[in-house]
DNA sequence: TGTACATCAGTGAACGCGCGTTCACTGATGTAC
DNA sequence: TGTACATCAGTGAACGCGCGTTCACTGATGTAC
């Protein structure tokens, strides 16, 4: 998605092969989760032989690791053009879960279990601030400057979670708020809790949807 | 914990062994996560060989399976004492905190990523409406009887999540507020996400029960 | 346009590994008389 | 208290498996003259 445009036939070859590899890898992973995953299982399914993959990855770990990436990057295109298309908070909320039902292991691979000693490239955090800033574009079109509670003041100091946005501070609680009540809901709903407790996981995201925009900090 | 009384000195030997196993297979997924849960390799750190585990569990996933009751358990367990030295609701929140964060993958183990196609054995869900319905006490007891919220409606609907615990529908939809807003800060912390982003989790924990608790439904 | 050469995608064999699990066994622990 | 027997914990060898990864290779694709 991000590539430097391949011009020459093999580049666009190698890139094809890449993203073919890599829908996959995802396939296997929506089936059977990231632990599952296995470069020979793949190579199996593509009709190929397993070190061929070796052409186009290093190894198991540098595809997770572009997975990741690539997770990342599809929530932050998500969300840029949701706001593109006039979106507001809520339709950004919206956006949010269609992502995130559409492949619940995508959602997980960035905040799901994560794996003990393990860290995610550098680049990822660049982007979840891009998703973040996107989300801070929407709450401070809806939210009035109002006082700089505790909290407000903490977001202030380390502006760098969204870019460095400059919002006002009530905004940047508020987007943080948002982003953490949706994810509570979201989390428990993808992992099957609220079903398992009989609620109705779509009544359960709207209420605290609604409750964020009409209770307001 | 809640085998039935062990007599006999082989009963008993037996149990502990058991214990014995589980503890390092706790400490194998503190230190590599669950996928890394190996029956040989909790062996080889017991000095003991490898099919001598087959003894105690039927297999690998029976060990897990087991795993996952006892994380439920252990956090009802949890809950269950805070009340019971008087805990009120910020005390239950405190205390789910510092269960989680004593070992964020037994967290996990129950409320992280799902494997695809696994179903939690039966009676989890019965230690999990008694963790809810130990939260509903707390909420009872501090939320009046409020008007009826649409959400309200459905919980009330469906009160098996709480052991039919039989509260005011404000009560129900506090409960589940509190439930699903402090998993999502606690989450997104132990997942490091906040430190990610160089904010400091245990102030937003403590800003998100701060606004649970003055701005009540 | 045709030939000579370089690049590179993919193959098949092979490596070592650790896994879960089975099986027939030995030796210790407990039980019955 | 002592002996005969049954129970059962743990061993070591073995099984098949799929994994990630390496290597020397073949054959096709592209490049340079």
């Amino acid at each position: 998605m991000v590539e430097p445009d391949p011009k020459t036939p093999r580049e666009r070859y190698r890139a094809q092969v890449r993203a073919e590899i890599k829908e996959h890898a995802w396939e296997q992973i929506a089936t059977a989760g990231v632990p599952a995953l296995s470069l020979n299982a793949v190579a199996k399914q593509m009709g190929v032989s397993g070190p061929a993959l070796y052409r186009y990855f290093a190894g198991r770990d540098e595809l997770i690791t572009e997975l990741i990436r690539d997770a990342y990057q599809s929530l932050a295109d998500t969300f840029r053009e949701a706001l593109a298309a006039g979106a507001d908070v809520a339709g950004l909320a919206h956006a949010l879960r269609g992502w995130a039902l559409a492949d619940p292991q995508r959602y997980f691979l960035i905040y799901g279990t994560p794996v003990p000693g393990y860290h995610a490239p550098e680049d990822t955090t660049r982007i979840s601030s891009q998703i973040m800033a996107t989300l801070l574009d929407a709450c401070a079109a809806l939210t009035p400057d109002g006082p700089t509670t505790p909290l407000g003041a903490h977001l202030e100091e380390h502006r760098d979670w969204a870019e460095g946005h400059p919002a006002p501070s009530a905004a940047l609680h508020q987007a943080l708020n948002f982003w953490t009540r949706l994810h509570g809901v979201l989390s428990l709903e993808l992992a099957g809790h609220f079903a398992g407790m009989g609620l109705d996981p779509a009544l359960l995201f709207a209420a605290e949807l609604d409750d964020l925009l009409t209770r307001r900090v």
